[in-house]
Formats: structure tokens, C-alpha cells, sequence
DNA sequence: CTCCGTGCAAATACTTTGCAAAGCG
DNA sequence: CGCTTTGCAAAGTATTTGCACGGAG
């Protein structure tokens, strides 16, 4: 279980990407931000990478929005919110389940609960507003 | 408001077959479920007629795993748990996040909240045993 | 006859992978 | 130098779409 000797200046900077942000980014929005500093960065890496993050626990996914995998490099639970009209993916502090309801409802159903996510669904308050006109 | 006249057998078909089951199947599930009886169906038109429920809230979408789009024609909210080894997805009774919570949280982001998921993720009672050999 | 729903196949979109070359220690 | 990471491009997978045909009213 020795630490494997994973180190590169793009994974890095792929990891410092994420958590440069609290958008919840893609791939594509890594390899974006990333070309312009590494010209010959290829998005294939950018997958790898992340992929490895996801292993190593350094990262998670918030699932797929409009087809593409949003990525997080807020590791602790929380909770997000998903505007159904832009995709965006925004963190909601304060919404929980209550712990015991999770071991209650596992204990019933045989169920071995590791994590637990929430999502809300609505209008995130730019599309809400857009929508008024 | 009036209906439109979206009927048709295969249709009907494709709706019962998500309705027959509790597993939040694919797409392509109900394709090879139905396949049998209707040689000629095609999968375009399950994805078609699957897209065409969700926007009539006849189904509603459990979220992708492991690459593929999984359906459910339960629509009232409840809970699901997914299995991170065979991809299964289960109903989970009794676990709720407060409406209260909700209306606060939303009031205070400024978030239009119209739906609330939650997603447990472990291992399901088959992989559970499968796991401690 | 006029539409709507469909099969089929091609097109898309995203992600993964094989392999040779470059990088780190 | 040995092993890891990467670029590139090809492959893979899931889903969507264009178009002409077939069935219902």
C-alpha cells in the first residue's frame, strides 16, 4: 500500500484546475483552461487524470448534466443544486439527511451505505430571471 | 392543452415494459425485453419514445450509471440507492430531506427548487456477499 | 389523402484506449 | 536506466437524427 510515485507538472495543474473553481467543471472545461498554459496538453490526459483523482479520492463526480460527467474536488458530502434550463451546478450548504434515517433505511433493505447525495432540480437565479421576460 | 394523438402499440409496449419492473432499466434493456415480441422494433425508437415520456412526466430519469441512462416510470420522488459494483439501482423507503430545509436553503441561494433526489451509494446485499469471499 | 410513428443507418458526442515517445527520479 | 505519464489518433459506447416507408383515421 506504499504511495505510488504519481507526479506530473499537468496532473498538477489538471487537480489545481478543479479546485480553482466551485463550478463543478468537465473535462472539456479543464482542457480549456489548461491549453493556453500547456499548448500540447490533450484531452485524453485531462480523462485520465481525473479518472485517477476519482480513485484516489482526491476528486468526485456530481454525475452526468446534458451528457457530460461535472467533477469535484470538494470530497466531503454535500449537497448540490442543478439548473435543469443551463446545466449549472451550484453547492447548497444546510440540506442533510438525517444519519440515523440512512443506517435505519440500510438496516431494513441489507443495504451497505457508503455515501449519500442529495439533488436539487430547478431554476438556478440567472435562468429565473431570464425566464421572467 | 388538448392530447395529441401519440399512441401507438409499440409505444404503449415500451411504457409497460418500464412499468413491469422495478429496476430502473436502460434503454436498451427494454429494447431486448421487447424484442422478442416485436422483431421489428428498433432502439431509436425506445430512446425516442423514452424522451417523449419524460417530457410528458410519464418517466423520469434515475441519472446515468456506468455510462447508460436509467429510467423509472415511478415518478412521485423517493429514493434510490446504487450499487458502485453491479450498477443495480434499488428503492429506498424512508429517507427524506425536510421540506423545511428545502424552503430555507432555497429562499437563501436564491434557488428555484422544483425537485429533490437523493442518492445512496454502497454495496447491494448480492455484492455484499459476493464481496467477503 | 394526410399525418404521425417507425426502421434503418448514418451522424454525434463523450470518453476510453493502444502505442510510441518524452519525463521524472 | 526503469518505470510512469503523455500526445495523438483510433476505437468504443451511448444516444440522436434524417429520411423514406407504412399504418391509422
Amino acid at each position: 500500500m506504499e504511495k505510488k510515485r504519481n507526479y506530473s507538472k499537468k496532473r498538477e495543474a489538471i487537480l489545481a484546475a478543479l479546485r480553482s473553481t466551485d463550478a463543478h467543471p468537465t473535462a472539456e472545461w479543464i482542457y480549456q483552461t489548461l491549453k493556453p498554459r500547456f499548448p500540447d496538453l490533450s484531452l485524453g490526459t485531462v480523462y485520465r487524470n481525473l479518472a485517477q483523482f476519482r480513485e484516489e479520492k482526491l476528486a468526485v463526480s456530481v454525475g452526468v448534466v446534458n451528457g457530460q460527467e461535472r467533477f469535484d474536488a470538494n470530497v466531503k458530502p454535500h449537497t448540490h443544486f442543478i439548473c435543469e434550463r443551463c446545466g449549472a451546478v451550484i453547492d447548497v450548504p444546510g440540506v442533510f439527511v438525517s444519519g440515523d434515517m440512512l443506517t435505519h433505511a440500510a438496516r431494513r433493505c441489507g443495504l451497505q451505505v457508503d455515501s449519500c447525495e442529495i439533488v436539487l432540480r430547478g431554476l438556478c437565479p440567472v435562468c429565473r430571471g431570464r425566464n421572467q421576460k
